[in-house]
DNA sequence: ACTGAAACTTCTGACGT
DNA sequence: ACGTCAGAAGTTTCAGT
């Protein structure tokens, strides 16, 4: 880590600021951290080029937008070599319900949280994409009965 | 749901494209989805106050904000009535290190997303905030060796 | 390193179709 | 419901301290 990729104080508060709110303005932002706006736009430019930031997002509302199923799948590699582990990897790059995938120390291989409209889609998803393919050896779903806390940011 | 909350394809596009990227602009958006930009402000304003944008976030970089580890953390209650519940939610909503947490069907009641600077932290955290709390009885603990995937997208 | 002001880009609301 | 346009707001660069 070179000299120049430190961050003070400063940087903390507006890191801290944009994961809470992604569109505040220089102008906001000045105000809350006590800069000026171009010293604001001049710290997160360099906050994003150095990849602090690694982007913005909009976050939707799923269950308004017909995905009311949320799905915990734990999965077993049928083996555990490389090539597997690759093939497996890049089926999961190709699946847009699954949003996240966590490989795990302990029993489970893998840990993936799904998103589906129903649960045919879901069964759809387990027993025609999944459970299929050649890389995986045995799956356990469980259904999210109720999401307490949802979110990405960091505990700065 | 009334008539004037639905959405077409317009509005998809639109969402799809800003869970994408949330700072596109106005113009951006309008040519990409071959409308003016007065009709996408309007229309985007419309999906923010109807809530289908929940908001806007910044995503940053964990590794390099001194997050290394991401932990997946099964929990028991110690009972499974009402209030014990809520004095869990109640627990969990004060705790930023905490970024999901999900109630699950099956053997485990729930399950955390947690993300730590170190197993020092880790390790006071299990043992130090969770375990001693009344709510619970029991907790098991997988660190995440890998993340393969990791997003909020819906797969509109 | 920070500020302040000027040049530029983007947003938004009134109006016409 | 949509597009055009002009005034308002926000962003960024640059000279100055």
């Amino acid at each position: 880590m070179t000299d120049d990729e430190r961050i003070d104080q400063f940087d903390r508060k507006i890191l801290s600021l944009l994961q809470a709110d992604g569109r505040l303005t220089n102008n906001d932002l000045s105000e809350r951290v006590n800069l000026s706006p171009s010293q604001c736009s001049r710290r997160r430019q360099r906050l994003e080029e150095e990849g602090f930031i690694r982007g913005y997002r909009a976050v939707l509302d799923r269950d308004r937008l017909g995905f009311s199923l949320v799905n915990v799948i734990s999965v077993t590699l049928a083996t555990h070599n490389r090539d597997n582990a690759r093939n497996f990897a890049e089926l999961l790059s190709r699946l847009p319900e699954v949003q996240e995938a966590h490989a795990l120390t302990g029993e489970m291989d893998y840990i993936l949280k799904v998103v589906t409209p129903d649960l045919k889609s879901l069964s759809d998803f387990v027993n025609g994409v999944l459970l299929p393919h050649d890389s995986v050896q045995h799956v356990k779903t469980a259904i999210v009965l109720e999401t307490l806390k949802e979110t990405s940011a960091l505990p700065l």
